[in-house]
RNA sequence: CGGGGCGUGGCGCAGUCCGGCUAGCGCGCCUGCUUUGGGAGCAGGAGGUCGCAGGUUCGAAUCCUGUCGCCCCGACCA
């Protein structure tokens, strides 16, 4: 390809509302142009780069034995109120509106495809003999988004790889856990192949769906969510999921006595912290919780959060929403703001941390009360003791490593699904027994365009890009200076065509510009390799040969450099073997 | 949805508080000449319903009302 042939608006200044490093470059080099808020055209050299990433993922997913097809963006809402979802979903499901019976009033844009999927699972998997199925599908999504943010991290449409499994069994051959594992393996082959420095960590799989959930994180301060991990890498998960080390009770036996103390109006863990002049870490928040219509009561520290997602896994129940207010005068017998354990009649979890307290403060259960010298254990039972809270700074993993926050981006998401869709759906198959069962299915999706903006992310400098050679729009710059050298052309041109044909990716800049102007542009394009044919060299005989990323300057003869380079290609190529 | 900010040629901005000549500047773009190893120089030139609608006024980018859009923080996030 030749730059005067192509379509490269590079621009020397990034818009003034760009403030992450990957949307600022994507702009200035000309890779993207936003039309709406949350949606982008990928201009020519941003597009090179989103295919390759979607070769790479075809391929890996290819191998996997998954297979491809293509569903609509288009829906029927039909669909999504058999599986809840337009509940559930609320904003984020993109309706077309439309007036009356109008089509368009009952079709929504995609979010993803569950409904669609277990829809031909129903039609044309008829039998358990069909089965393990793995389809997969890289389509545009679409989602309403409250905030599209950051470029193309947080997009309205976005483009993804979806992957849907269906089974007859969970576990041993032909079952989910295989299918899972195999995704799993194929996800962690294309972000290496890409070049990502991701991480794969647990996730919480949400109150339905299944047992288990990883998602793969690329740590970078633009990203929305936290990395849990030690600095030696023996563990790491997404801060739902995080467990802490239990805390050592550092009580020495002689604790106060129960005391009521009267707080006017103070209901909240500042307010009375501040009033007592006591650390909210001495307070034990008392936090009610509806489970399955029954109360359900967290102790955690004051200066720490429960975690939603433990306690309902802790108490075994699907799903545990705040109490609201009725229900807590109920239970407590006193406003909303004065909850605490002592006395109370009503299931209680205790988060770890609260039970190796002493002398803590609480509500008195009592309107404008609280209580002081509340010990755990002496003055209310402690018997379901767990992890139950959201880990912070300073806790310890469990064994016993400090544990360390990193903001992260989510590329990929692997989910055991279970039966959910295709029981909503009414999608069955008949086993050996003749009997109808509901498929036992897997979920697995990949952001194409976050793996291309955390690739950014994680590989830039003050001058701009540094593409892996994977997913560089082209691996290879010929940066041809002095272009009306009758020379200079002719060497650039042939190196151009020997590169091209040994199936190189390589663009010549063969524009009339100054040295500086090519030089720049490649930087901020972040081409893996540059070489630069100028005049002055070839009169010692030499071309030059310059890794984006680094490293010394290479004089090389203009004979040697296409075997050079394709070696060096190769070399610098992490998604073949070398 | 709550809070904050911003809409002026393709990009970055000034002008708005305090209304007043044909709305400026830099980058980019076009033409010519010179220049060519780290974002060239000189000369000439094209390009703007000042987001949109209504109002006030002799006169509106500027004041008032409404509205739309974009960005940031928060809430939300299958």
């Amino acid at each position: 390809m030749r730059w005067t042939e192509f379509f490269i608006p590079t621009a020397k200044e990034a818009p003034a509302d760009a403030f992450v490093a990957s949307h600022r470059l994507m702009i200035r080099a000309g890779l993207i142009r936003q039309v709406v808020a949350g949606a982008y055209t990928y201009l020519p050299m941003g597009y090179r780069v989103l295919r390759k990433i979607e070769a790479i993922v075809r391929e890996e997913m290819n191998r996997a034995g998954a297979i491809e097809l293509h569903m609509p963006a288009m829906h029927p809402i039909e669909w999504w109120e058999q599986t809840g979802r337009v509940e559930a979903m609320g904003d984020v499901l993109v309706r077309l509106g439309g007036r009356g019976d109008d089509w368009r009033s009952r079709t929504v844009l995609g979010p993803t495809h569950e409904e669609v999927i277990t829809e031909i699972a129903r039609a044309y998997l008829n039998s358990y003999k069909q089965l393990p199925v793995n389809f997969y599908q890289i389509q545009t999504k679409f989602r309403g988004e409250a905030r599209p943010k950051s470029g193309v991290l947080r997009t309205r449409e976005f483009l993804m790889k979806d992957a849907y499994s269906f089974h007859s069994v969970k576990e041993g051959p032909g079952g989910l856990d295989e299918t899972y594992q195999k995704m799993y393996d194929a996800y962690c082959a294309i972000f290496s192949r890409a070049g990502l420095p991701y991480v794969a960590v647990e996730a919480d799989s949400g109150p339905i769906g299944g047992d288990a959930s990883h998602e793969f994180m690329v740590r970078t301060d633009a990203g929305e969510d936290y990395l849990v991990e030690t600095d030696d890498g023996s563990y790491a998960a997404n801060l739902e999921r995080a467990e802490v080390l239990a805390i050592s009770n550092e009580g020495d036996g002689r604790n106060e006595s129960l005391k009521e103390v009267h707080t006017p109006g103070l209901s909240t863990i500042d307010d009375v912290s501040a009033f007592l002049k006591c650390k909210p870490a001495k307070m034990i928040k008392t936090i009610i919780y509806e489970a399955n219509g029954e109360a359900l009561v967290a102790l955690v520290r004051g200066d720490h959060q429960v975690n939603e997602a433990k306690l309902s896994r802790v108490a075994k129940v699907g799903r545990v929403t705040p109490a609201d207010p009725a229900m807590i005068r109920k239970v407590t017998g006193a406003d909303v703001g004065f909850a605490g354990p002592v006395g109370l009649k009503a299931r209680i979890i205790v988060d770890q941390a609260v039970s190796v307290m002493h002398d803590g403060v609480t509500g008195a259960n009592k309107t404008d009360y609280h209580l002081t010298g509340v010990n755990p254990g002496r003055d209310f039972a402690v018997g379901e003791v767990a992890d139950i809270r959201i880990a912070v700074e300073g806790d310890r993993a469990r064994n016993g490593r400090p544990l360390q926050f990193r903001k992260c981006i989510e590329v990929g998401h692997v989910f055991k699904l279970g039966t959910k869709y295709s029981v909503a759906m009414e999608a069955t198959y008949l086993d050996a027994n003749g009997k109808a069962q509901p498929f036992i299915m897997g979920c697995y999706g990949i952001g194409l365009n976050r793996i291309m903006a955390a690739a950014i992310e994680a590989f830039h400098d003050g001058k701009g890009i540094q593409w892996p050679m994977s997913i560089a729009p082209f691996q290879v710059v010929i940066c041809a200076l002095d272009v009306r050298e009758a020379e200079v052309m002719s060497t650039a041109s042939r190196l151009h065509d020997e590169l091209s044909s040994a199936g190189v990716d390589v663009i010549l800049d063969d524009r009339d510009a100054r040295p500086g102007v090519k030089f720049n542009d490649a930087e901020l394009l972040g081409f893996p390799i540059r070489v630069t044919i100028g005049k002055r060299g070839l009169a010692e005989g030499i071309v030059e040969v310059q890794e984006r990323r680094g490293g010394e300057m290479r004089k090389i003869s203009p004979s040697e450099v296409k075997n050079a380079l394709r070696n060096l290609v190769h070399h610098l190529d992490n998604s073949e073997p070398i």
